[in-house]
DNA sequence: ATCAAATATTACCTATACGTAATAAATTTC
DNA sequence: GAAATTTATTACGTATAGGTAATATTTGAT
C-alpha cells in the first residue's frame, strides 16, 4: 500500500490512534463517505421528482412485488429503518399524494400502505436515474471484484445491524 | 410531454428490477444497512458520555494532531460533511463545553475550533468504545481480506463523492 | 370472558443533512 | 484603491434518525 499519504500522518507522539488504523482504511470513514456521497449524489438528481433518496426507498419498497401494500412495520424493516422515522415520511409522501394509508383489516393497530398512480409514476422515473448513477458508481470498481465486495459488505452490514441491536438492551461489553 | 403515459406504460409489468440485481446485492441497500447499524450501536454506546457519533467524529478530528485547531471549512471536508450542519453541530458542542470557537486572527471570516479538556477527556472515553466496537463488526470478516475490502471501500466512497460533486452543476451523466 | 402482556402507531423532542439567502471579510480586478 | 468576486459562516426552512411516552388493539393466560 504505497499510497504514501501516511507519511506526514502521524506527526509524532501525543497524539492518539491512526497509529494502527490509517485514516484510508477507516471502516467507519469509508461508509460515512460513501454513503453521505451516494445519498447527496441522488438527492441532487431527482430533486426535480419532487421526491427524496429515502421516499424513492420507500416507493421501490412498495413497488417490489407488494400489491397488497405493506404496512408500517414491514417497511421499517425492509428499510434498516425506525418506526417514528417511517411514520412521518409516510405522512409526507401520503401528503404528496404518492401513496394512501389506511387501517388494515385484519390487525386494526395497522396501517397498510398502498402505492398510488402518481407513485408508481415517480419510482419508475426516478429508477431510471438511479441505476445510472448505480453504473457510474460502481465502475470505478473492477468488475470481476464486484460480486465479492458486495458479499463482504452484506456481511458486515449484518454485523453492525447485530451490534446495534446487542447495544440495546445492555449487553455492552464494557 | 405525456405525464400520464407511463401509467399505462408500465402497468403491466407489475415486477420492477430485483431482476438483475438481487436485493442481497445491492449496494444502497447494503451501504444503508451498514450505515445506521454502526452508527446506532456507536449512539447506544455512548449515550451515557453525553455525545452523539457526529460528535466523536468532530472530537476526532480535533484530537488527531490539530492542537491549533481547525476551520468550520477544515471540519465540514474532513467530515464529509456540509458548512451548515457542521455549524449548528459545533453550535451545540460549544454549548455543552466540549469546544472553542473564536475568530482565527489570520482570516476573521473563519472560526478556529479548539478542544477543551473536557472534549479531550470525551473522546478518549468514546475512542475505547469505537474501538471495541470496530473489533467487534470488523470480526465478522475474514482478517486476510480486510485491507483489500478497505481499499475497494474506499474507491467506491471516491466514486460516491465525485458523482455528487458532478451531479450538482449539472454535469450529470457523463 | 377478563385482565395482563405484547404490538403498531402516533405524539413530541433533540440532533443531523442540506438547500437557499444573508453577512462579512478577504481577494481579485481594472 | 474602490468595486466586483470569492469565501467562511450564520440564519432559516424542510426532511430524516431515533429516543421516550401515550394509545389503541390484539394476544395470551387464568
Amino acid at each position: 500500500m504505497a499510497m504514501d499519504d501516511i507519511s506526514s500522518a502521524l506527526d509524532h507522539g501525543a497524539m492518539p490512534d491512526e497509529v494502527d488504523s490509517p485514516v484510508k482504511f477507516r471502516f467507519p470513514l469509508l461508509l460515512r463517505r460513501a454513503w453521505y456521497g451516494l445519498n447527496q449524489a441522488f438527492r441532487r438528481r431527482i430533486v426535480h421528482l419532487g421526491i427524496t433518496p429515502d421516499q424513492y426507498t420507500v416507493l421501490r419498497n412498495l413497488c417490489e412485488k407488494h400489491m397488497d401494500g405493506l404496512t408500517q412495520k414491514d417497511l421499517t424493516q425492509r428499510m434498516s429503518s425506525d418506526p417514528n422515522t417511517v411514520a412521518s415520511l409516510l405522512e409526507r409522501m401520503e401528503g404528496a399524494g404518492l401513496l394512501t394509508r389506511k387501517i388494515d383489516d385484519q390487525d386494526r393497530r395497522a396501517r397498510r400502505i398502498m402505492l398510488s398512480a402518481v407513485g408508481k409514476k415517480r419510482f419508475y422515473q426516478a429508477q431510471a436515474i438511479a441505476q445510472e448513477l448505480q453504473g457510474e458508481v460502481l465502475g470505478a470498481l473492477n468488475g470481476d471484484d464486484c460480486p465479492r465486495f458486495m458479499h463482504e459488505l452484506g456481511i458486515l452490514a449484518d454485523a453492525c445491524r447485530e451490534a446495534a441491536d446487542r447495544s440495546l438492551k445492555g449487553t455492552k461489553p464494557s
